[in-house]
DNA sequence: GCTAGTCGATCA
DNA sequence: GATCGACTAGCC
C-alpha cells in the first residue's frame, strides 16, 4: 500500500492523504472519499512509507487511511513542472491547491464521476404495485423515468412538487427502491459535426415558408458551419434532399476571420527593435516600453522566431483575444498551424484540443487570454505579455490570480525570458524596471510612418452650457475638428466610457427612482441605436430597457411613469446618447457604435472594426474598447468625450487608468502625412494626467509620489478582505469582528496595517451587503509571514463569506 | 463545499 | 423529556 497526497477542489487548507495499491503519478485525477461523500481530486504527491513512531503512546490508535476509490485516467491532467507552479499560486494567492488546480486545468479534461441514482428491481415493482405514495412516489417515478439522474437534476425538476428532495431520496435508498452509484462521465470527444453546402439549393424545392431552411442555406453560403450553430431540423431536411452534407471535423480552432485582409509582410526591424531583440537573451523579466505604433509586435514575432530556433515554445498573453485580433492574426500568419489560440469562447473540448497540441509540442506558439498561463508547455522558451498594464489579466473570482505576475513566475521556473509590453506600463512593472528587477527596453520612435498627434485639452468648464444647463457632450472645438476630418475624407473616433442611453432615470412627478432591487444602484436605460431623424423633428424618449450593469437584472422601460403617468426624466449620458447626438449633429455620416451591447454577438466585434476600417462607418463611438490596439487608416480625430468619471473614481489606480486610456487613444489618431488631432474633454484640465500625456517618465514621477505618500502599491502590498452577506447587521458584525481579529494578529508584524472596515464601493450587490478590510504590508517578507500565519483563520461565520483578494486590481 | 453530529429551542 | 432545526467543526 502506498500513501498518496490528494488535492481536492474545496475551500479546505492543508493536504489529505489516502492509500492505494500502487503509486500514481502526480496529476492523475482520482475519486476519493471525503467526509461522507466522494469527490474528484488530483494526486499531488507520494508520501514516504511511514516509520513506526518510536515511543508513540497509542500506536494501535493510528487509524488507517481511507483508500482512493477510483483512478479516473492514466494520463495526468498536468505535468510535475506545472504542479510546482500551482503550489506557488496556492501559497501566494492564499487559495487551496485543489482550487488552483481546478481553476487551471480545463473542465472535463479527464473523466469525472457523478453520483447518480438508478431504480432497483424492487423499486420498479413498488411503482408497478403502487406501493409508493406521496413525495416518495413522485421522486421514484422521476428516477425510473430518468435513470442515472443526479440529485440536483431531480431537485431541479421537482422543486415545485416535492419539498425535501434530498430527504426523500435518502428515504428511497433506505427502502431499497433506488440505489446510488458513481457514474463515470467519459471525457468529451474531440470531434464535432460541421455542415456544408454540396448541392444546388434550388434542388431542395423549398417553399418560401421554409424560413429555417432558408436561414440555414444563407448561413452556409459563405462557408461550412458547425452543426450546433444551425437549426438541426432544417439541416436534417436539407441533408435528405442532398443539398447539404454533414462531416466530422476534429475540434480545432484557428483564428480565422472572414473578409479580413492578410497582414502586410513584416517590415525590417529598425535599430531600436533590433536592440530590444538582441537584449532579450537570458532568463528574466523585461519591460518593453514603446509608444503605440513603435512596433512591439514585430519584436515579439522576432523573439518568438528565435525561441523556436532553440526548440522553445512561446506563450503570448493578451488581455482579451477579441480585442487584439491584429496581434493574433500576425502570429497565425507568421507561424501558421503551429499556433494554438486560446480564448474564452472555446468550448471545453476545443480548449482540451488546444492543450493537447501544446502538450505534444505540435503547437509551438500559443496566443491566449489570462488562463493560457496554465497551458501545459514542456519547453517554454519565451513568454510575452502584451498590454501588461491591462486589468483583465486579473481574475476576479475564484482564485484571484494576475496572469501578468504569474507569467514572471512561470518564466522563472521554466528558465525563459518574459517580455512585458506596454505603452503605459503599470506602476508596479515600472517600479520593477526602475529598481533593476526587470530590464527596461524602450522603443521611442514610431516604426510606422506616423506623426505624433496634436493633443488639445478642452476645458469643459469654459464651454458654453446648453439651454438645459448641462455641459455639451461634444464641445465646439471637437465638433469643428470632426467637420474638418469629414470634409477631408477622414474618420473620427469618439470615446465615452459609459454604456447605454441614460445612467439614471427618475420620475419628476412622484419621485420614483429606478434602482436595481438587489444592488441598490441606479439602473441604466438602454434603447439601442437611434433612428435617423427627419430634419427638424424632435426626438422623443422611446421605449427601452432598464439594466443593472452589475447583476444583469432588467425591466422594460416606458417613457411615462407607470405610477403617475408623468414623462420620466433621464439623466446622465452613455454611448447611445452620444450616438444619437452624433447622428443628429452629422446627418448623413455613417456612424457605428462599439460597446459591450453591440459586441455581445460572436463576430460582431470584428464586423464593426472592419466596417470602420473599410470606411462603411466614418465615425466610431464607443467605450474604452475603441482605444485598444486597433490600427485604422485615416483617423484624423480621436476624442475622449468623458474621462472624468474614471478620474473621479475613489480608487488609487484611477489616475493610472485614465493615463493609460487617454495615451492609448492618442495612438489611434493620424498616420502618414495627416497629423492626427486628439481632444480630451474634461472639467479637470489641471489634473496631472493631462500634463504628462505620452510621457511615462513624467507621469510615473507624479504618481509615484502620490502612491508613496499614501502608502499604496507599488510601495506597499495590499490584500483585500471582502466580507459579504445577505443580512446587513450580521455582515457588519462579522466584518467588525474580522477587522479586530486581523488587527490583533498583526501585532508583532511591523509594517502591517489593517485598514477599515469600510463599505465596499458597491455596498450592495446581487442582494448581498458588502464590506471590506484592506491589509497593507510595507515589507514583503513580514507581510507574507503575517498572511501565511493567519489567513486560515479569516472566516465569515453564518451566512457571511470572506473573499481574500491578493494584489487587488483596485479598492472599489 | 458538504454534512454529521452537536447544541439549544419548542412542544406534549 | 423527546423532537425538530440551526450551527459548526472537520473532512485524510
Amino acid at each position: 500500500m502506498v500513501r498518496l497526497q490528494v488535492a481536492v477542489p474545496l475551500p479546505v487548507h492543508g493536504s489529505y492523504s489516502y492509500q492505494f495499491e500502487r503509486s500514481l503519478e502526480p496529476g492523475i485525477p482520482v475519486v476519493v472519499p471525503f467526509g461522507s461523500r466522494s469527490i474528484n481530486g488530483w494526486v499531488v504527491g507520494v508520501e514516504p512509507p511511514q516509520e513506526p513512531v518510536a515511543g508513540s503512546l497509542f500506536p494501535e490508535q493510528q487509524i488507517e487511511l481511507k483508500a482512493i476509490e477510483r483512478v479516473l485516467g492514466e494520463e495526468p491532467d498536468f505535468e510535475p513542472e506545472q504542479l510546482r507552479f500551482f503550489r506557488w499560486i496556492s501559497e501566494y494567492y492564499l487559495s487551496p491547491l485543489g482550487e488552483v488546480i481546478a481553476t487551471a486545468v480545463p473542465a472535463s479534461s479527464s473523466a469525472r464521476t457523478r453520483h447518480v441514482y438508478v431504480p432497483t428491481d424492487a423499486g420498479i415493482d413498488a411503482l408497478a404495485l403502487e406501493q409508493a405514495e406521496g413525495p416518495l412516489g413522485t421522486v421514484l417515478r422521476e428516477v425510473v423515468a430518468h435513470p442515472r439522474c443526479t440529485r440536483s437534476a431531480v431537485q431541479r425538476r421537482l422543486v415545485m412538487e416535492v419539498e425535501d428532495v434530498p430527504g426523500v431520496i435518502q428515504g428511497l435508498v433506505q427502502k431499497g427502491w433506488i440505489t446510488g452509484e458513481d457514474f463515470v462521465v467519459e471525457a468529451v470527444k474531440d470531434q464535432e459535426a460541421w455542415v456544408r453546402l454540396v448541392g444546388d439549393p434550388a434542388l431542395a424545392g423549398l417553399t418560401a415558408r421554409a424560413v429555417k431552411a432558408h436561414a440555414v442555406l444563407a448561413a452556409l453560403a459563405d462557408g461550412p458551419k458547425k452543426a450546433a450553430e444551425l437549426d438541426s431540423e432544417a439541416v436534417r431536411r436539407l441533408e435528405k434532399s442532398g443539398v447539404v452534407a454533414r462531416e466530422l471535423r476534429a475540434k480545432d480552432f484557428l483564428w480565422e476571420e472572414a473578409g479580413t485582409p492578410p497582414p502586410p509582410p513584416p517590415p525590417p526591424l529598425n535599430a531600436e527593435q533590433v536592440f530590444a531583440v538582441e537584449a532579450v537573451r537570458d532568463p528574466g523579466a523585461y519591460l518593453l516600453h514603446g509608444v503605440t505604433g513603435a512596433g512591439k509586435t514585430e519584436v515579439y514575432l522576432e523573439l518568438a522566431r528565435r525561441a523556436q530556433l532553440k526548440e522553445g515554445q512561446v506563450l503570448v498573453l493578451v488581455p482579451e483575444i477579441a480585442l487584439t485580433p491584429q496581434l493574433t492574426r500576425r502570429f497565425t500568419a507568421r507561424f501558421g498551424r503551429g499556433v494554438a489560440v486560446l480564448h474564452s469562447g472555446l468550448t471545453g473540448a476545443e480548449r482540451r484540443q488546444q492543450w493537447r497540441r501544446i502538450r505534444s509540442g505540435e503547437a509551438t506558439v500559443a496566443v491566449g487570454a489570462r488562463s493560457a498561463i496554465f497551458a501545459p508547455f514542456h519547453h517554454l522558451g519565451l513568454i510575452v505579455v502584451d498590454e501588461e498594464h491591462d486589468d483583465s489579466f486579473k481574475q476576479e473570482d475564484g482564485v484571484r490570480y494576475n496572469a501578468r505576475d504569474l507569467a514572471v513566475v512561470r518564466g522563472k521556473m521554466a528558465g525563459c525570458p518574459v517580455v512585458l509590453g506596454s505603452a503605459t506600463p503599470s506602476l508596479e512593472t515600472w517600479e520593477n524596471a526602475k529598481a533593476g528587477r526587470y530590464t527596461l527596453l524602450s522603443l521611442r520612435n514610431r516604426a510606422t510612418a506616423r506623426a505624433v498627434p496634436n493633443i488639445q485639452v478642452v476645458d469643459l468648464r469654459k464651454e458654453p452650457k446648453l439651454p438645459d444647463g448641462t455641459v455639451p457632450l461634444i464641445s465646439a472645438p471637437v465638433k469643428a475638428a470632426i467637420d474638418d476630418a469629414l470634409a477631408a475624407g477622414g474618420k473620427a473616433i469618439l470615446l465615452y466610457n459609459r454604456r447605454g442611453y441614460a445612467t439614471f432615470v427618475e420620475c419628476p412627478g412622484c419621485g420614483q427612482a429606478y434602482d436595481c432591487p438587489s444592488c441598490g444602484i441606479a439602473m441604466v436605460l438602454h434603447q439601442g441605436s437611434p433612428e435617423r431623424r427627419e430634419e427638424g423633428a424632435e426626438r422623443k424618449l422611446r421605449k427601452g430597457r432598464l439594466d443593472c450593469h452589475y447583476c444583469g437584472f432588467h425591466r422594460p422601460f416606458q417613457p411615462d411613469c407607470p405610477k403617475c403617468s408623468t414623462p420620466l426624466n433621464v439623466l446622465g449620458k452613455g454611448t447611445e446618447r452620444v450616438e444619437e447626438l452624433v447622428v443628429d449633429t452629422f446627418p448623413g455620416v455613417p456612424t457605428g457604435r462599439m460597446d459591450a451591447d453591440t459586441t455581445s454577438e460572436r463576430g460582431a466585434h470584428a464586423r464593426i472594426l472592419d466596417a470602420f476600417r473599410d470606411g462603411a462607418f466614418r465615425l466610431l463611438i464607443g467605450t474604452q474598447i475603441v482605444a485598444k490596439g486597433h490600427d485604422f487608416p485615416d483617423v484624423h480625430v480621436a476624442a475622449v468625450l468623458g474621462v472624468d468619471h474614471i478620474l473621479g473614481m475613489p480608487d488609487f489606480r484611477s489616475s493610472e487608468r485614465s493615463f493609460s486610456l487617454v495615451t492609448q487613444l492618442c495612438g489611434r489618431a493620424g498616420r502618414g502625412s495627416v497629423v492626427g488631432r486628439v481632444f480630451l474633454q474634461t472639467a479637470h484640465p489641471e489634473h496631472p494626467v493631462f500634463h504628462c500625456l505620452g510621457d511615462m517618465q513624467k507621469f510615473s514621477e507624479y504618481e509615484e509620489h502620490f502612491r508613496r505618500v499614501l502608502g499604496y502599491p507599488p510601495f506597499t502590498r495590499l490584500v483585500l478582505l471582502r466580507v459579504e452577506g445577505e443580512d446587513r447587521a450580521g455582515t457588519i458584525a462579522a466584518v467588525d469582528a474580522l477587522a479586530r481579529q486581523a488587527r490583533l494578529q498583526a501585532k508583532g508584524f511591523p509594517g502591517v496595517d489593517v485598514l477599515g472596515p469600510a463599505p465596499a464601493m458597491l455596498p450592495r450587490l446581487v442582494g448581498r451587503w458588502r464590506y471590506q478590510i484592506v491589509l497593507r504590508g510595507r515589507h514583503v517578507k513580514t507581510f507574507r509571514d503575517y498572511l501565511a500565519a493567519h489567513h486560515p483563520s479569516w472566516k465569515g461565520g453564518k451566512g457571511v463569506r470572506v473573499i481574500v483578494d491578493v494584489d487587488p486590481r483596485g479598492l472599489s
